[in-house]
DNA sequence: CATGAATGAGCTTTCATTCAT
DNA sequence: CATGAATGAAAGCTCATTCAT
């Protein structure tokens, strides 16, 4: 997986980020310092700054990296020629499993989604470019008739989001959700958006 | 101490909360200080201190207020000789239109609902009991077969978490949503419910 | 002298500007930070931004106050129906005089009236206002033919710089000064700029 | 080591104290930064430690520089064959020309001098050596009785250190001044020290 | 010699909480 | 009950200095 060298500058900078994603998930932005960010990374304050250029800074490129990291997972078995149904199932279930080996990941982006309007990041452009599959499939879907004559925001809102919240409660130990049960919903959320 | 008199004293405390969620919903947690918190109420900072014992109770019974207060407004015309679809349409197009009504409590609670770990509240046997109307509805489509078998929270999830996170993406102007619309969508999350 | 009731409020702003004139003037802009603003005025940190914007807003009303000072004390003795040569031996010995009574306020001064560019302050315009008897008494001379004819800035450069200088110097130490020779400088300061 | 080369380590070192002068002059003490100084000079922060002991070091270092070249010039044309006010109207013109041609270093020498007591360097012996014939001018005008009897640092507080104030004004942009008006403000400063 | 990544003490500023009035 | 001046811990950030390369 990890194919450059992993140099050292880099070493200090996945630190501080991986130190990141774990301060956020855990304590959210009020918990965020930079002091507990440096211990948490295991570099000394000032070590952050040659990294980033603030605090700012270093919560955008975290921002980045997760949207990244997920859109590498969810599409890696991607295929067109599949069946729309099935192309959906593949994500969905990529999704989720992303969700279940990636915790923290979870929690840090229900933070970035939930801030008050005030705060918001520029973040939905960034997806959209990332989430660009399944735009096409919900395209082709609806041309196709098998797919509700909704935006793609909305199609996301009733499909997708159901699953990231069902993963949350999961993992938050709220409820217990068999794999069975998680094929289920993504069946149900599927239908969903069916006409 | 009289009870049924909203005195002076109600008053403060109900302008701290209003401060409160107004403060919450725009600022969200990292904006929320004391300082602004009691000029939004137009009282002196001790004051606060006198019907709340820390921030943090503030932002709990803020949180308890907001959830009376959406119930309050969701059963107003429950009746439970209706069919459960038009039960639940009407529930939920209440809801609906108490988010559309009141922007700044739904802000509020998804800062709530998506707190990190360590810090989250116990919501959720509060909300179970101001919810029971809804739950009910849910065990008796179980039963009639026409809701799908599964856990209170995961039909939740897959039916009314999608509303709520729509009419966000609505108010905070990313998406546009007609009442038609409202009502298709509304009909396509008791679809995700139905087997 | 201090006929305004000194009350508490005033006592922690004096006591704040008292602590800066000390500083500024021992350890320069360098040494004068909040901690030991704080320290000096016998306050905690936060009471600091009680009774100023910031740093800077303490350096500017500090500025303020020298000015406003140093004046009330020059021309305590003015007196326009004296010689001209009169009235400036008294503006000057007054001067000097406050300047040995003040060493610290003398010390600032000098401090802000040779920041580099970068960083001047709009104190010309200030301080003008302020020596205006003596802008005064230089259209008079020049007038009169008994001063020469240069402008205010360059005849207060001839005259009364040195005498800044030399008070400095004094009681820095490095030079000695008895009273008949600093009339001795007054009269060579007022002949400078005589014709 | 070798003495006499010019060799690629005082070009280093010539760079840094360059560097120096211009940060202090434009930046004041508290621009000063290390960082930058090195920038300036084009070389990495670690290689000022290998020239100079520290912050404070190259400081002091400059202060020698700058010392020794304003006196370089000033005495460029001395000639004690020359009527001691001749000799005086040079010297104090090579100094205001100088001071034209270089303001970084007429900004940086007022910095020094006016650096709290705290602070200030033992620079008061350095001057005295190198602007010895400016003193021996003092020694032979107080004997013939065409200067006053008045110390050396007096004397110089009374002449020299109003044109340096007003230079500094000029080349500030405050007051502007002839070269005509230089030559009245120079004979101005003869004749306070004249008896 | 020369580099610049790394350090951590120290800076300015904010803010939850207390308490004399 | 109500006030708001006062506090000091903790925040984000800078920078002189060191040292492995």
């Amino acid at each position: 997986m990890t194919a450059a060298v992993p140099s050292a500058s880099n070493d200090k900078r996945a630190a501080i980020l991986d130190s990141a994603l774990f301060l956020l998930a855990n304590r959210g932005f009020h918990g965020f310092s930079i002091k507990r960010l440096a211990e948490g990374a295991g570099v000394a304050v000032g070590t952050i700054y040659l990294y980033f250029k603030d605090r700012e800074d270093v919560i955008n490129q975290l921002h980045g990296e997760i949207i990244r990291h997920v859109a590498g997972k969810v599409f890696v078995d991607h295929d067109t020629s599949l069946p729309l149904d099935e192309q959906y199932r593949r994500m969905v279930r990529n999704l989720w499993q992303f969700c279940v080996d990636n915790p923290e990941t979870l929690y840090c982006k229900s933070q970035f989604d939930n801030l008050p309007p005030h705060l918001q990041r520029s973040q939905r452009e960034d997806s959209h470019q990332i989430f660009e599959p399944l735009l096409v499939l919900y395209a082709k879907g609806r041309e196709a008739g098998i797919i509700r004559d909704l935006s793609d925001d909305v199609l996301s809102g009733l499909a997708i989001e159901p699953c990231f919240f069902l993963v949350r409660q999961h993992l938050r130990g709220f409820i217990d959700i068999t794999d069975e049960m998680r094929d289920t919903i993504i069946a149900a959320s599927w239908r969903a958006i069916s006409p």
